[in-house]
RNA sequence: CGGGGCGUGGCGCAGUCUGGUAGCGCGCCAGUUUUGGGUACUGGAGGCCCCCGGUUCGAAUCCGGGCGCCCCGACCA
């Protein structure tokens, strides 16, 4: 992409509203416009991140063996007469007259469509299990939104549900996505905590919230040192493996949330137990027969006999982490993206446009980057130097590569990592080498 | 919803108290200049001063009503 044509409209200078990092730094990068209170456009910068991160979820869902289907934004009010929700839910969910005078609503949430599709095609116990999941828009008309995309009124979730014939292959299912979270989350750089927690309007008697430790975090979290210091996923087995095993191994280790945490019991010595703050990324539960019951979801079992089906939900909060990403990795200059999630692999920046050697050299960097897969972001404004840094380093690409008349008559480019600063002069072949080694 | 604050070119703000030609910085456009970390100068474009009503010869400014947004608290991916 050459920026001379995209659609960047980066900020020198901050917005008043913005008052955390990673919202001040999404709208000075020109990721994100405001639309109404909590609802946001995403521009083409945030969106290929946003996209980014999107992907990394659907290939650890997959992974894990959960199955991508996608649900509507609207859902009848009926389904969620049936679970007893519809007055539950109360002022959080939108609801929505449609021109039939029929009740509608903006899903916060799907375990009821999901149930009902579920109740619809499945009928015996033989093919369960199954997970079935969406990334899809979702709706909660929080009391008041705020830090940007962080707690949205509109925002992106990937939500998953498991239906199983018990509680022990309920359990197994949990575990699965237990695990599939911690790969998830590790291979977007965040190091996730799973900490017990409260079920909350969804209901069910076992939870963890995956929170990562940032200043900025809206809620106070206490979890013992190791947490930060060791490889949560070093020995875990694969989804066929012992996942009984390694969650219990894992849990064992203290993690819990302002609510769950009581000091006059906690097990951990106070010189091994971190304080800190803490961003929830995703949130899972098992709660059984919670809502196959009240809709009726049963499967025969193997004596022919129904049997209510036991299910649990995970969530993430997909376009929450392009802003906890930010929070857990940014400096003064701006963002620093961590490989697996960055708009760009590469920023290319031309030193002086209209310079013919400059041109050239650029021109033929970002044609074999690009044609060897890179998805490169190349200066070719008619800008000074200055600039041209600033915003590479504010949008945090992972590698700049700098081209310029001075060090290309000298036959060198420089390279330099976003996330150390560290510069290195070395010829545009070696350059090439490196980026795509 | 309770408490606090804000609404003036794209962004950041002054002007409001004390009514009288709508201003500054940044950004944008043109030119000159400069050229390895947000160059300097000159010229230029761009504003229903959130909306509606009232007071007044005259309202960004005063009065009434509305709307929007932000911050602090309880709820949540």
């Amino acid at each position: 992409m050459r920026l001379s044509s995209f659609f960047l409209p980066t900020l020198k200078e901050t917005p008043t509203e913005a008052q955390i990092v990673s919202h001040r730094l999404m709208l000075r990068a020109g990721m994100i416009r405001q639309t109404s209170a909590g609802i946001y456009a995403w521009l083409p910068l945030g969106h290929r991140v946003l996209k980014n991160i999107e992907r990394i979820v659907r290939e650890e869902q997959n992974a894990a063996g959960a199955q991508e289907l996608l649900m509507p934004t609207i859902q009848s009010a009926d389904l969620w007469r049936e679970s007893g929700r519809y007055d539950d839910y109360g002022k959080e969910m939108l609801r929505i007259t449609d021109r039939h005078d029929r009740d509608m609503l903006f899903g916060p949430t799907n375990e009821e469509m999901i149930t009902d599709i579920f109740r619809a095609f499945v009928k015996s116990y033989k093919q369960l299990p199954i997970n079935l999941y969406h990334i899809q828009w979702k709706f909660r008309d929080e009391i008041r939104p705020r830090f940007g995309v962080m707690r949205g009124r509109e925002f992106l979730m990937k939500d998953a549900y498991s239906f199983d014939i018990d509680s022990a292959g309920a359990k197994r299912s949990y575990q699965a996505m237990f695990l599939a979270y911690l790969r998830t989350f590790a291979r977007m750089g965040l190091k996730a905590i799973p900490m017990r927690a409260d079920t909350g309007p969804i209901g069910g008697d076992l939870s963890h919230e995956f929170i990562i430790l940032a200043e900025t975090g809206e809620s106070a979290v206490f979890c013992h040192k190791d947490w930060t210091e060791t490889d949560v996923l070093a020995g875990a087995p694969g989804y066929d493996g012992d996942l009984q095993g390694f969650f219990d191994q894992t849990t064992a280790r203290y993690a819990a949330t302002e609510e769950m945490h009581d000091p006059a019991v906690c097990p951990v010595a106070e010189a091994d137990l971190v304080t800190a703050r803490g961003i929830e990324v995703g949130h899972i539960f098992y709660f059984g027969t919670k809502y196959s019951k009240p809709m009726g979801a049963a499967v025969a079992g193997p004596d022919g006999s129904p049997v209510l089906v036991e299910m649990g939900s995970y969530g993430i909060g997909v376009s929450r982490l392009v802003a906890a990403i930010i929070e857990a990795s940014h400096d003064d200059a701006g963002i620093i993206w961590p490989d697996a999630v960055a708009p760009f692999d590469v920023g290319l920046i031309s030193l002086k446009k209209g310079d013919a050697a400059c041109d050239a050299a650029c021109e033929d960097l970002y044609a074999k980057l690009s044609a060897a897969g890179k998805a490169v972001l190349y200066d070719d404004r008619d800008e000074r130097p200055g600039p041209k840094f600033a915003d590479m380093d504010l949008i945090g690409v992972p590698w700049h590569l700098v081209v310029g008349p001075r060090g290309l008559k000298s036959g060198v480019v420089e390279l330099k990592r976003r996330a150390t600063g560290e510069r290195i002069e070395l010829s545009a072949e070696a350059a090439l080498a490196k980026l795509l080694g």
